[in-house]
DNA sequence: CTAGGGTTAG
């Protein structure tokens, strides 16, 4: 257009920055950028948004900072696609400052901004904030629209109130996919495994067309509950609604097989897939192999890891802990050596809490908290009753080399207790204690979880890297299954 | 007379 010198005008460059954002060409975007600033079309606020939208995309935040604060006119959909940058950036708390500033400056925010915003609320655990804009949003009249609540089901799931997910999703009648796509993970990850397959019962029966993220969905819901035979007619299924399995929906059928102890299966399915497995196929295995402490087929996925020339530090941490579990303590300091020496940082356990407007987080043995000294007396005093309940630590989930009596000091005080602890002391017996944690329970805190919730006679809803366990008298929602 | 920019689910 611009050879057979044409100029464009207010309506091409929104369409060209849209084409770049997607495709992520920043420098050519950059270049039509460039062009509407030498033509004067930068004041232009349908240009202007587009740009901002076109640098977020492509990662380059800081410049659509840049011309969203040089614009002399925004509107909402400016705003919504600043704040949306953000959260795809996982700068929550840029999105959610921007977002505050919006309503601060009275401009009429929409079901796009609500969406966002609802969604950082998810992503960063803050179901107190999360219900004040869901309320917000009610006042608002953007409560029906399926994008919000998808994004609602999702926060409350996240949070670890399925109720609240639940009832979203019987408020809002008119469904898209993406609204029964996120109900359905909801299910997968509070483990009500039958209302998963009710769900997708009635997802055909309306003739709602199941995509690729349904189908994750599903299976990642039998490999929670442990469903092979479900599992694989889920994938089988695939077929017939011509979806072609990726790297993922591979992933979840070996992290079946694996978790139900069928190894044998789950390197089966990996030597028939058409494709390259990947890491994360490699890791589902490792994950099996982990459980059912079957090291000589962990170290022969390890192996295959390498080979990919990729390096992520929860890889190599499984294998370390892989080696440590049958007690090969010496090869799994030469695995944790490969590393610190290659600088891959293992991640702290850390569990979380919400108390009204605060976040309070925990590592283990952590004493930093104001309340420490009241938390410690706290699960002191209940180790006592669960003891006399028949509660007895396992140290095997100890991963050092140490003495007996500082592995029973470790594991006493792993950062979900302390969470735990605080809940107890701070929140009314009725209410709920809802614990966030960012890596996987170890088998003692969940053997002492139930007995604290039979205890205490408190719910306890605990959230690992992967799912939700919801301890109740004495029982735990996942069935020992995890 | 028409037309352009921003959302969800893993």
């Amino acid at each position: 257009m611009l050879d057979c010198g044409f100029r464009p005008d207010d309506h091409i460059y929104p369409s060209a920055m849209k084409a770049c954002g997607m495709l992520s060409w920043c420098e050519f975007g950059r270049s039509v950028h460039c062009l509407a600033l030498k033509t004067g079309f930068d004041g232009d606020v349908f240009v202007g948004s587009s740009v901002v939208d076109m640098y977020a995309k492509c990662e380059e935040i800081r410049d659509a900072r840049k011309v969203f604060d040089g614009m002399p006119v925004r509107n909402v959909v400016s705003w919504s696609g600043m704040i949306c940058g953000y959260t795809q950036l996982g700068e929550d708390d840029e999105a959610l400052r921007l977002f505050k500033q919006a309503l601060w400056e009275d401009l009429d925010v929409n079901d796009f901004t609500f969406s966002s915003v609802i969604r950082v609320c998810g992503n960063s655990t803050l179901l107190e904030l999360g219900k004040q804009i869901h309320g917000l949003c009610l006042k608002m009249g953007y409560d029906s629209s399926s994008f919000v609540g998808s994004s609602l089901v999702s926060l409350y799931s996240k949070c670890g109130v399925i109720e609240g997910a639940y009832q979203v999703f019987e408020e809002i009648p008119d469904r898209n996919l993406g609204m029964w796509n996120a109900m359905l993970i909801a299910c997968a990850q509070h483990a009500h495994i039958r209302k998963a397959f009710d769900l997708f019962r009635q997802m055909e029966s309306v003739r709602m067309k199941p995509n690729f993220i349904t189908f994750l969905c599903v299976l990642y819901a039998c490999s929670h509950a442990g469903l092979v035979e479900e599992g694989k007619h889920y994938f089988e299924l695939m077929k017939v609604y011509g979806i072609e399995p990726g790297e993922q929906h591979y992933a979840s059928m070996v992290d079946l097989l694996g978790r139900a102890g069928r190894l044998r299966d789950a390197i089966a399915i990996i030597n028939e897939m058409p494709i390259k497995p990947t890491e994360s196929v490699w890791g589902a295995l490792l994950t099996g192999c982990r459980i059912h402490k079957d090291t000589e087929l962990a170290v022969y996925a390890a192996d295959r890891v390498f080979e990919l020339g990729q390096v992520s530090s929860g890889m190599h941490v499984l294998l370390a802990n892989a080696y440590a579990a049958t007690g090969r303590y010496e090869e799994a300091g030469r695995a944790r050596k490969v590393l610190r020496d290659r600088g891959v940082k293992k991640e702290t356990g850390l569990s979380w809490v919400e108390q009204g407007n605060c976040v309070h987080t925990f590592a283990a043995g952590d004493r930093r908290h104001p309340k420490s000294d009241e938390i410690y007396r706290k699960l002191e005093e209940l180790g006592e009753k669960m003891e006399r309940a028949g509660y007895v630590a396992d140290t095997s989930f100890v991963l050092r080399e140490v003495g007996s009596d500082e592995k029973n000091q470790a594991i006493r005080y792993h950062s979900e207790r302390l969470a735990i602890a605080f809940g107890l002391i701070t929140f009314p017996p009725e209410r709920p204690i809802r614990v966030m944690k960012n890596l996987r329970v170890c088998g003692d805190c969940h053997t002492a979880i139930k007995f604290m919730s039979n205890c205490t006679g408190r719910v306890i809803i605990l959230r690992d890297n992967n799912r939700f366990h919801r301890f109740e008298d004495g029982k735990c929602s996942c069935g020992d299954y995890w």
